[in-house]
DNA sequence: CTGAAAGCGCTTACAG
DNA sequence: CTGAAAGCGCTTACAG
């Protein structure tokens, strides 16, 4: 029954091994908030190195009232987007010392709200949270006094930090450039449109059209997973009924799963439909055809956001970033090659 | 500079308002390990939900020497086979109660050390870990005393427990099925040979070779990383040279890559080179042509690898499970449809 | 520069 | 069934 070594090593050993006070050994180990003599210093070293010594972070976090620890709550950690996401949080927030505890809601908004619960009752320092649906659990969050960065198109009066790009404003921009093409038939698939990113980009693709003079046609919207299955079933959709000549997909998944569908009807893109999606990644270089797609500066923006955890901003900050346009072949520009 | 309730409140409010002990408090919240009178629980709950008193996790982990949070330790999050296992991880600890702390080494054995001892002074109850090097960290997760399970192919003699798949096996049978279609010249896409699985999947894809009496050509063996972009660029190289007529790739991520660069170049699979890969997913079904694939059995394992932790066993325990050869079109076995 | 001690918010024998 | 109290391993005023 004793799985562990005999007795566990603490602070109390090292003082004793070097002949000092608890104290000191606190503040050697944490560089303050007191000074410590040099030969002191060097004493307590030889102590912590002789005995092999671990600090207890959870003590340490009982006692200093942080744990140096921040939650991610995301809807599916599968989804490429949200798991690029993911490792550049984590990386970032490695270099501040800070550990993530990943929170996976499985698209469940139920479950969401368990998951926060739990971060919040283990005393996260802070939240980063993408919510699978637009009424986000603000109160319990502000209940809980924990900081919270939004990953996510926000209510602003909602007084929660938030990081996003403009996705209406991409989502315009990508439609625009399907009608630069001279396509005027132009659909979209989007994701749930209980999230809120999901009406942004719907906005967004209507805005461009209507600013071009074409009505957007209900029956082209297809409200689908943000999986490659999903794209597979809208395009199987799309396909059945009158055909629109271009499509705007939600994200790079559904993309290729459109691209898979058309191919079992023998047909291609862009020449059958021409293709711009979404949250595409450096990845999208390397699809047949090479996506046209947004791109968001994921790197940029977990730096951002972590930063502001880090900060402890008392006021909410808003912060939007540039998104970027890859264009490729999907849409029908034509390049020698790559 | 108050961003917190005036003060928090705490077991001991609860106490006071119901006219009690801390003790019996915990007794309630707890269901145990004490009897509590009905009428006396009762109270107890209302002043609960009275003062809206919420559990703090970290003195409850000092004071219980449990943290209840295991550590997860991958190569990279952003690999859709880890992402998937990460989801399913999470999602099996959370129905023990347990959070999962996300460790993403980047690729990097160094920064894969750190994270793990940043891990292991926060207490974790267990490791679930998948190296980025057929050396682990072992020694210091033995120090620490830290239960600990393998994701991974490992040497059976270092004493820690470890779930997998016979990925030899699996490469063997995938690589034996491409000889059944009557291909001869069999190339293989693997990934850094640092890791032990990548070794693995080798000597499988030699066994099925050398059993069919085929000479495994070495120039045939790419070595990329586990990305579209690696698989990509093996084909590149794979075309410039004497060309195989099929490929085991080790991973969705390399075939999909491979794909790309047979496009860019007017060539087809199965048509022109055969293809089947290593840790495909559901989704493999939705690419051009959909992928013949070895696929692991991600929740069995993810549910095995929390349950062995939870059973918090004395012994080490290796699980193998069975894994699953989903034949589809890459490979050049043509169906009517899907 | 250093130490004795209170305190973080819980759990859990121990005594009644 | 209930309570007073020690203890988990730290941090950090406070006094010297």
């Amino acid at each position: 029954m004793d799985n562990h070594p005999a007795r566990r090593i603490t602070r109390a050993d090292v003082a004793r091994a070097a002949g000092t006070s608890v104290a000191v050994v606190s503040y050697v180990i944490n560089n303050g908030p007191r000074p410590v003599a040099e030969a002191t210093r060097q004493r307590v070293l030889a102590a912590i190195a002789q005995t092999g010594y671990q600090p207890n972070d959870v003590a340490r976090a009982l006692a200093s009232g942080s744990t140096q620890t921040y939650g991610l709550v995301v809807p599916d950690i599968s989804n490429p987007f949200f798991a690029k996401m993911a490792r550049a949080l984590q990386q970032e927030a490695f270099k501040f010392g800070r550990a993530l505890l990943l929170a996976d809601a499985g698209d469940d908004r139920q479950r969401e709200y368990e998951l926060i619960t739990n971060l919040l009752r283990r005393q996260v320092d802070g939240l980063l949270y993408t919510s699978v649906d637009r009424h986000p659990w603000f109160d319990v969050i502000r209940a809980a006094g924990t900081p919270c960065v939004m990953i996510d198109t926000i209510d602003p009066a909602a007084g929660i930090s938030a990081i996003r790009v403009d996705e209406r404003g991409a989502a315009s921009q990508a439609t625009r450039h399907l009608i630069e093409h001279g396509y005027r038939d132009i659909g979209i698939f989007i994701g749930p449109l209980t999230m809120l990113n999901a009406q942004d980009r719907l906005n967004g693709w209507r805005d461009a059209l209507l600013a071009a003079g074409i009505t957007p046609r209900e029956e082209w919207i297809f409200e689908v997973p943000y999986t490659r299955t999903g794209g597979y079933q809208a395009t199987r959709q799309l396909l059945a009924g009158p055909r629109p000549r271009a499509v705007f997909t939600s994200n790079e998944q559904q993309a290729l799963g459109c691209l898979a569908a058309l191919a079992q009807h023998d047909l291609r893109a862009p020449d059958d439909l021409a293709l711009i999606c979404f949250n595409g990644t450096p990845q999208s270089e390397f699809s047949v055809p090479p996506l046209s797609a947004v791109e968001q500066p994921i790197h940029a923006m977990a730096q951002q956001a972590i930063a502001i955890l880090a900060a402890g901003a008392k006021e909410p900050v808003l912060h939007e970033f540039a998104f970027q346009l890859h264009i490729r072949r999907s849409c029908g520009c034509a390049f020698s090659s790559r």
